[in-house]
RNA sequence: CGGGGCAUGGCGAAGCUUGGUAUCGCGCUUGGUUCGGGUCCAAGAGGCCGGGGGUUCGAAUCCCCCUGCUCCGACCA
């Protein structure tokens, strides 16, 4: 099964790479377009998926000891023009709110890119004292950057999002933090999402503006290409210093405590299909997908079936799974087709043939494997297939990962590589911009990450032969 | 922002070169039929041809401008 191509309305990847993500974002109706360039209406099954996200990531966040807040949408251009890197980094893509009504604003408005402004802002007046501290703040909201380009999920102008802003007494602490949030982020993906990911450190050139360190999780897509997941930022005190925030620490002293900021976005549902879809459409991770389980029946018409169909749906109800009965007149080959399609993680079909014999068929989308289970075990098989279908999907885009980390010496090798196999190269690194760049105009590959786990590949930087310790990853990027 | 392609019922397309008021497939509605991998038959509904301006007796078709989609670059936590 799952051989041959169902839809035929979808692209094939082999063929068209962008065009079967598309076709696959607008046939397994996640997203539609509106009439402002960059900006998507999530349709009911695509905004489920987001709805999935978050609950399951706002648990992980509480557990960490992490409160939700919600900020104002604009941020005034004197707030955001404290902190001089930060709005280096973000005025080109700022949109303004300039009239109120009829009048024209005294000062404009910029339509929040991303708040750490109106966190600092509250920031500095909530904070007193080091018992006011650690303060781990969140929220999930809208953000708008105006892009020049956009392609759903992927890059919007306006996106949904959290982002997660912290303050803590030490730097230390803080730093402690921004890598505990990277590997919440990363266990995320993993976990929950079946997308292996590389944890590592951004250059300087790729970091956050205003930002100490960058952290990052970088994910290998179909295609080959790097999909930055997540990141988390350490900020030192800079926009504590710049917004004036300040504590009483136990020695009495008046000093700057230390911050972090972590956010994902939707981004995350583009890299679920990009890491996970096939041919016939998208492929869910089973505790994400909206509908986890699927019930066909077969032969509806007949005595009893449809009957038996019900009851099996209600008992996965009750067990906890999201379950969809599906007893439109559409038939068995068309149903199949739609659910496929649409990722559903596991199909139950019920027959008349499978009811003399006391049983049902569970078929895994993933892999398309058939497993016939007794009625009375439905529930247990079915939680046992879930979990099939999360670790066979892990594991396939795993090998994808591992299987397209090229190593390479020198400049020329490493281009060679990435134009013959895609994926990441790894080299070792001198450290400086120049080598970065330079790797950008030969190869045209930019630095994904400078991974936590190090190798040493060799003693010098391919770019200049420079002495060099650090091993980093090179890779075209969405 | 630069270069290419595109915009016609819900979706996908034909018509445009050579101007005369729109065609096909899918989907949708109704009835019947079928149902173990996108059944079949019949009857229906639905379009100021992306927006604005111009040429013309007459524009989906020719000209100009705008908007959006898409691909490749550049740019982009």
């Amino acid at each position: 099964m799952a051989k041959e191509k169902k839809v035929e309305q979808i692209t094939d990847m082999e063929v068209d790479f962008a065009q079967w993500f598309t076709d696959v974002c607008k046939k397994a109706q996640l997203i539609d377009y509106s009439s402002i360039k960059g900006m998507f209406v999530y349709r009911p099954y695509g905004y489920a998926i987001w709805e999935n996200i978050q609950n399951i990531m706002d648990k992980e966040f509480k557990k960490v000891g992490v409160e939700n807040v919600y900020m104002p949408m604009l941020i005034p251009e004197s707030l955001l023009q404290k902190e001089k890197d930060h709005v280096e980094g973000f005025a080109p893509e700022c949109a303004w709110v300039t009239m109120g009504g009829s009048e024209k604003l005294e000062e404009r408005y910029c339509i929040r890119p991303t708040s750490e402004t109106l966190f600092c802002e509250h920031f500095a007046q909530v904070i007193q004292s080091h018992r006011d501290l650690p303060m781990k703040y969140n929220q999930w909201c809208s953000v708008l950057r105006w892009e020049k380009t956009s392609r759903p999920f992927l890059r919007h102008r306006e996106f949904l999002w959290q982002e997660g802003h912290t303050m803590h007494a030490t730097a230390q602490e803080a730093k402690a933090f921004t890598e505990q949030m990277l590997n919440v982020y990363a266990d995320f993906c993993e976990n929950v999402l079946a997308m292996p990911v590389t944890r590592g450190q951004k250059t300087d050139k790729e970091k956050f503006n205003g930002a100490e360190a960058t952290y990052t999780i970088e994910c290998m897509m179909h295609d080959r290409k790097a999909l930055q997941a997540g990141t988390s930022h350490y900020f030192g005190d800079g926009f504590a210093k710049a917004f004036d925030i300040t504590f009483t620490d136990q020695n009495n002293q008046r000093v700057n405590p230390h911050q972090t900021s972590w956010g994902v976005s939707t981004r995350l549902i583009g890299g679920i299909i990009m890491t996970h879809g096939d041919n016939n459409g998208l492929v869910l991770p089973p505790k994400v997908a909206p509908i986890q389980v699927v019930v066909l029946p077969i032969a509806q018409h007949k005595a009893g079936v449809l009957e038996a169909a019900s009851g099996l749906k209600e008992r996965l109800v009750n067990a906890g799974f999201r379950v969809k009965l599906d007893d439109s007149d559409n038939s068995m080959g068309w149903k199949c087709a739609e659910y496929e399609m649409k990722g559903v993680p596991l199909r139950v079909e019920c027959g008349p043939r499978d009811l003399e014999n006391g049983q049902c068929v569970l078929v895994r989308r993933n892999d398309g494997e058939k497993t016939a289970v007794k009625l009375e075990q439905l529930e247990q098989a079915v939680q046992e297939q879930l979990e099939l279908v999360h670790q066979g999907m892990f594991a396939k885009a795993k090998k994808n990962l591992d299987e397209h980390i090229y190593e390479a010496h020198s400049l020329e090798e490493a281009k060679d590589l990435q134009e013959k196999n895609g994926g990441f190269v790894k080299t070792m690194w001198c450290g400086s911009l120049e080598c970065e760049l330079k790797m950008k105009e030969v190869a045209g590959m930019s630095s994904r990450c400078i991974p936590f786990d190090q190798e040493k590949l060799d003693d010098k930087c391919p770019c200049c032969g420079k002495p060099a310790s650090k091993m980093i990853y090179w890779g075209v990027a969405y």
